[in-house]
DNA sequence: ATATGTGCAAATTCTTTGCATTAGA
DNA sequence: TCTAATGCAAAGAATTTGCACATAT
């Protein structure tokens, strides 16, 4: 069966479509970025993003001004994962969801169970409106472990 | 009854202890930073200690010296709130918690709940070592709301 | 047609580093 | 005494901004 409309495919066209919605223009750059966030695996930061475009696609600031248009417009979501740089993942929508982060190699792989909601509640009882949060999990994966590094199973 | 020995002072005095037993030395500048995170309410960025310090205490780059050495000998925390700069706290070692953060106004207050263990759990199941996490709860609390900001409660 | 986005260069912000000097243990 | 810490200047990394030009709607 050919594969006319992946995954990717869909996430790419919802992206388009959002950027329409809000009134942000569909150029070159942006669906070039949208290409890589739908098709790669990320998070990435802007440099990462920028690398893996064609060679002269765009500037490296256009990639950081599309990244910050496109989080406003919540076509993307912002990941801080503690090292300096933010990275970016294309926003499914669904359902907020949290990274497993190797702190060697900077992988992520997702989480799709979310626990802070009870933190949240605290948040606004104690009178804090627009609540949000961060929430990131971190370690060493098992392909950067060395012999000595790996830890017997603590659960 | 006379102030002789507050909460600051044992946290001040632990923290000479612990650099001590961690073979690095008490200096003027160290004392003053870690005078200002027992006594004032942080956490803080490297500059925000500084320009608490009596002027011509130490350099800025001492600040920032100082604070990575005293994470190493976790007399200090690092915490990420996600805007582009590190903050430090005072490590009082009991046990790890997180902050709700001002948005606007950027300050924290110590949330005593933590519910990454089950997460973390997960990671090592994963196959992950040395797993921590990073967890701070973002919102604008009640001081920086103006009215049309206040949303009801939602609990 | 016109507001929005882009490229290039330069500025900003946060943080780190090199090296000679100073000061804890 | 002698190693670790500091000051000053300069470098570095990530990100932002100004302004003229280009392009999507």
């Amino acid at each position: 069966m050919p594969h006319t409309h992946s995954k990717a495919d869909a996430q790419f066209d919802a992206a388009l479509e959002l950027l329409r919605a809000n009134h942000q223009r569909v150029t070159e750059p942006r669906k070039a970025i949208i290409g890589i966030l739908t098709k790669e695996h990320g998070p990435f930061t802007a440099e990462e993003v920028h690398k893996r475009m064609k060679k002269g696609s765009c500037d490296l600031v256009t990639v950081y001004r599309s990244l910050a248009a496109m989080e406003e417009s919540s076509v993307v979501r912002r990941c801080d994962f503690g090292d300096g740089a933010y990275r970016y993942e294309i926003n499914t929508g669904d359902h907020h969801h949290h990274h497993i982060v190797c702190r060697a190699c900077h992988t992520a792989q997702t989480l799709d169970v979310c626990v802070a909601d009870g933190l949240e509640r605290i948040a606004r009882q104690l009178g804090y409106s627009k609540v949000t949060h961060l929430l990131e999990i971190f370690g060493v994966c098992p392909h950067c472990q060395t012999e000595q590094d790996k830890q017997p199973r603590q659960d």
